[in-house]
DNA sequence: CTGAGCCAAAAAGTCAGACTTATATGTCAC
DNA sequence: GTGACATATAAGTCTGACTTTTTGGCTCAG
């Protein structure tokens, strides 16, 4: 899914990143560029590559005479996909989950009623595919199957509404779902209801119907919160 | 507001960026660090650390024995707010805004739901203080002073939601409404019923009604889209 | 004691040049 | 046509020297 070990300074990242996101260097925590160059054992160039690329992740500052500061956690561009990526993985992924369940929760009901509006036929051919797949795979604990038309579902919803920043969210339901799945109930089969609310959804769309597919959406992202609540209250 | 100067990449990358994002290198263009080096008269260093902040921003890839190729808008992060500063200057700034705008109204009344709920004393307060500011300042031609305390609202509203996604987003409204003040009406008084909404919100976060919080703010974010759509239809 | 101003150290920033590595593409034998 | 191989190309990496900004302390006058 992401791009490792595109270069030198990618695998610094992969290390450095997730340990910034994850607090072990606390916000205004001074590092030096040399020092660090000289831990990873890669030359300043490269050093200072990764640092740029965490200054424009808004996670650290570069400043003369100082060094590179952490900043707080509330300056941060927490909807850069990377930046997601490395706090899911870290302590505070239920934080996390939650936050990015609740944002699921206003944007996925509004795509939705756009995509009924402007879906074209392929797109609607494309959701239904989805939901069925979604059926067939609801029972036997054929998890991942589902997981992966479950994915897809949503990544057309968002996609199909026409709007670049809804269509952006897809990676984020991504990996929501698939946290879901492989971290919190990995043993059950979904819900029913949860099922037959995507075929409806989907049929929404097709007939065009803006109203029900946001008011149907909206119920599977509230099941989703609620389910949140139930196991981690 | 942002933040000009910061090193040599900083200044190659205020032109570098806006011309990728105005499309002014089509994507599948390829691009040679080399040349930019020549052409922006920096050194090679330089003009990596540029193309690793660009990279990080999925505008454009680097790839060995290719160049840097620039990548297709659907790959870049819209979310990033330099990416949305340098579109916003740019040509399509009118496509923008109602992307972004469309985005506000998925997100600002589930915020005012959930700021209803969560809200303290002091937030409570500083609604009010913004709410009465845009009502001194509505009339008589004083947008700029009513502008403030328009961000100011909605900024403490995303806030105090709890949600860090939707803090985040500060950023994002601000830039829309000053937006739209400063390029579509600057010469009208702000719409009475707004302010009025505007209020009324204060009101219900004070009270803790979430439902009324929500859906008095939905009428807000929808009058701002018809504003949109009469404008530029 | 206080404050203005100056100095020196520290760390990022910049540059130039040599070298390494991956890879797209063309070539040639089969 | 197909597969193996050679080659050119542009990014990637490293090193060392130099510049610039900024801070913290120091001196000295008041």
């Amino acid at each position: 899914m992401s791009t490792p070990g595109r270069g030198l300074h990618g695998r610094v990242l992969d290390t450095l990143g997730p340990a910034i996101t994850a607090g072990e260097y606390p916000p205004g925590s001074v590092l030096r560029t040399d020092e660090l160059a000289q831990h990873f054992q890669v030359s300043r160039s490269v050093m200072r590559e990764a640092v740029r690329v965490l200054e424009s992740m808004h996670l650290v500052e570069s400043r003369r005479r100082v060094g590179v500061t952490v900043r707080p956690k509330a300056a941060w561009n927490v909807y850069d996909p990377q930046v997601i990526r490395w706090r899911l993985a870290g302590a505070d992924r239920p934080h996390q989950l939650r936050s990015l369940t609740v944002l699921r929760s206003a944007i996925e009901p509004v795509a939705a009623g756009l995509t009924a509006r402007h879906a074209t036929a392929a797109q609607c051919a494309e959701l239904t595919e989805c939901a069925l797949g979604m059926v067939a795979h609801s029972r036997g604990h054929e998890l991942e199957e589902y997981l992966v038309h479950d994915v897809a579902f949503h990544r057309v919803i968002l996609a199909a509404s026409g709007n670049e920043m809804f269509a952006r969210l897809g990676d984020v339901v991504a990996e929501v779902l698939t946290g879901r799945t492989h971290h919190e109930v990995m043993f059950e089969d979904p819900d029913p209801a949860a099922v037959t609310l995507h075929v409806q959804v989907a049929e929404a769309v097709r007939e065009g119907d803006a109203p029900r597919a946001e008011r149907l959406t909206r119920e599977i992202t509230t099941g989703a919160l609620q389910e949140l609540d139930v196991l981690a209250p």
